[in-house]
DNA sequence: GCCAACGTTGGC
DNA sequence: GCCAACGTTGGC
């Protein structure tokens, strides 16, 4: 799950009530079907830092709450306004995650040469989705590396 | 700031 | 329904 640290970072989720945030804003379709049609309540993600000095994997959450009508599509004050969609049928959903730990920076550069995250699907070329699904066995990988 | 990659828009 | 133009993402 990617965000930018200059907008939400690991810290912020840390400092944040409950700990818990709504992952909300997610304006791609590819992106919230896999939110809608994947994530389930005590999934385990990866919280990543992107467009950033030091872009990687700065966390772990896990899914508190499954997929629900994001509000900010409704509110016309928002960044994230969708003008084409409506309360009857809405068109964009968040979940909610809450922090299981922040860890160690575990950068991209990093992953990059790892072999066994060559599968990772943010590693691929043109990779723009914000949020993209983890197989258990790059799971796996990427606990051994954040632990 | 550049640029590759991809999604979306809108004219036809 | 095609596809060119445009906008966005995000690493570098």
């Amino acid at each position: 799950m990617k965000s930018e640290p200059s907008e939400f970072s690991i810290d912020d989720l840390v400092s944040a009530k409950g700990q818990t945030t709504g992952w909300f804003g997610v304006r791609n379709y590819q992106a919230r079907n896999f939110m809608r049609d994947e994530m389930r309540l005590g999934d385990m993600g990866f919280f990543y830092h992107s467009s950033c000095p030091e872009p990687g994997i700065a966390g772990l959450v896990t899914v508190c709450n499954e997929a629900y009508p994001d509000p900010t599509q409704f509110d016309s004050s928002s960044d994230y306004f969708d003008p084409k969609s409506n309360e009857e049928a809405p068109r964009w959903v968040q979940v909610d995650v809450r922090l299981i730990r922040k860890t160690k920076l575990l950068s991209l550069a990093v992953m990059r040469v790892h072999p066994g995250l060559q599968t990772l699907r943010i590693l691929q070329k043109g990779n723009r989705l914000s949020i993209t699904p983890v197989t258990e066995e790059e799971a796996a990988v990427l606990n051994e590396l954040l632990t």
